[in-house]
RNA sequence: GGGAGUGCGCCGGAGUUGGAGAGCCGGGCCAGACUGUAAAUCUGGUGUCUCAGACUGAGAAGGUUCGAUUCCUUCCACUCCCA
């Protein structure tokens, strides 16, 4: 029986190369090597992929899912009926949980925020609900995530200084409450649940200082990097990881949530994160966008039609090498379902491989050599 | 062979029963967007040109009219009915 009041897992370094780490830490549900990409499976299923796809082809390791979304459909009895999300899902890796935090941007409308916590109205009946730190932190019991994150705000890019800190400090207060809780529970599954809080700050490094050194005196086993990648350009985003990276443990894993491109995963390890989800390979792949060892391209462009290459010649995985450019244009263009399938797989396994590039990269001690040649090549479009 | 009907955009449909169509709705096609997923979605373009503007355009050619996609004549194509 697992002892389930002892620490969800402990990260170890096994290298640094500059500010780049490559690390890693084990759940119950098994091992994570940093750096990694998490694919997003929000509502239950990373959307076109199975879980074997998952495992054997595109050799993820720990896998995303969205406490919002989960708790209006199916709902938290359904969930503990199923004996938590590994099981509902057939997914025995682990999972990392957003609490919902971001749908409190991306929903606005449907929201009103306030200390006690965020009131809600579903997206897909108009139903209310109230989020509050506490309540997020038990749905995510229901859940049985391996790792649970607390509720946050997310503001938009543009908000002002003033705002950002108030925004900031009433997250903070939110994630001491959410430790409360976590301390309050226990884990319904008989494995152990990590809980990690959120930096927020909006653009301004002065903020996002004030938020880092607040939550460190948590003490969590991991923290993640919030309210990035919404609107601001991307020197701004580096320059914001920086801040925040710095005054970070070392010896705790760093999430940069909701990030992003090819380059923007390569840059950001370059700065010292070590864990990263973004819908992009997914939902950009459902619309026709692959990501290639060789550069990214829009398969439904002309100039596809009668190529005869394979999609992703320098990726060794089943459809990479099977399937023709020229085919999968074909398929997307006449609607066939089979198209999702392959693009979600390619572009997840080509995120997957520039993760282990460059934890291999950084083990060796170089870094910076493979940057440089493999950042234009990614950042290429075909 | 006789009769009736219909013809404009890449395709299908609608509309214009004499008053300014580069022009409605679908689809197709061509691009673009998408960063902790309200997304197999969304946006734009799709006659020509010396392209912030202009020109041409309702099967073809003529005619009537201040004015024609609309009315008339001939021709062409297609559909249906009769032989």
């Amino acid at each position: 029986m697992t002892q389930t009041d002892a620490p969800p897992f402990s990260f170890a370094l096994d290298a640094e190369d500059g500010r780049a780490r490559a690390g890693r830490f084990t759940t119950d549900h098994g091992p994570v090597e940093t750096p990694i990409f998490m694919p997003v499976g929000t509502a239950g299923s990373v959307k076109a992929v199975s879980p074997r796809a998952l495992r054997a082809d595109v050799r993820a390791q720990i896998l995303l899912g969205n406490t919002y979304h989960l708790l209006l459909r199916p709902g938290r009895e359904v969930l503990r009926s199923a004996g938590g999300l590994h099981r509902f899902m057939a997914w025995d890796g682990p999972i990392l949980t957003d609490s919902g935090g971001y749908q409190v941007f991306s929903l606005a409308e449907l929201r009103d925020l306030s200390e006690e916590g965020v009131r809600f109205q579903s997206h897909l009946d108009g139903s209310h609900h109230l989020f509050t730190p506490e309540s997020v932190v038990d749905t995510q019991r229901d859940i049985g995530s391996d790792i649970m994150m607390v509720l946050d705000e997310c503001p938009p890019a543009d908000v002002s200084e003033a705002y950002a800190r108030e925004s900031n400090a009433r997250t903070v207060r939110w994630a001491e409450r959410a430790f409360a809780r976590l301390r309050e529970t226990e884990p319904r599954y008989g494995h152990r649940q990590a809980l990690f809080p959120i930096v927020q700050g909006a653009v301004y490094p002065a903020v996002r200082r004030e938020s880092a050194e607040a939550l460190v005196a948590l003490d969590a086993p991991g923290y993640a990097i919030g309210g990035l990648s919404v609107g601001e350009a991307a020197e701004v985003m580096y320059a914001i990881v920086e801040v925040c990276t710095e005054r970070l443990p070392a010896d705790r894993p760093r999430y940069l949530m909701g990030v992003g491109t090819p380059a923007n995963l390569i840059e950001n390890v370059a700065r010292g994160v070590d864990l990263f989800d973004c819908v992009m390979p997914t939902r950009n792949g459902r619309n026709g966008t692959l990501f290639t060892t060789e550069g990214t391209l829009n398969i439904k462009n002309a100039k596809w039609k009668a190529c005869w290459e394979p999609v992703d010649p320098g990726l060794d995985h089943y459809a990479a090498q099977t399937f023709t450019k020229g085919y999968l244009r074909h398929l997307t263009l006449a609607n066939e379902p089979l198209f999702m399938e392959i693009a979600s797989m390619q572009n997840l396994a080509f995120y997957l491989w520039l993760m282990r590039a460059m934890r291999a990269a950084i083990v060796a001690g170089r870094f910076e050599a493979w940057r440089a040649e493999w950042l234009p090549r990614v950042s290429r479009r075909l």
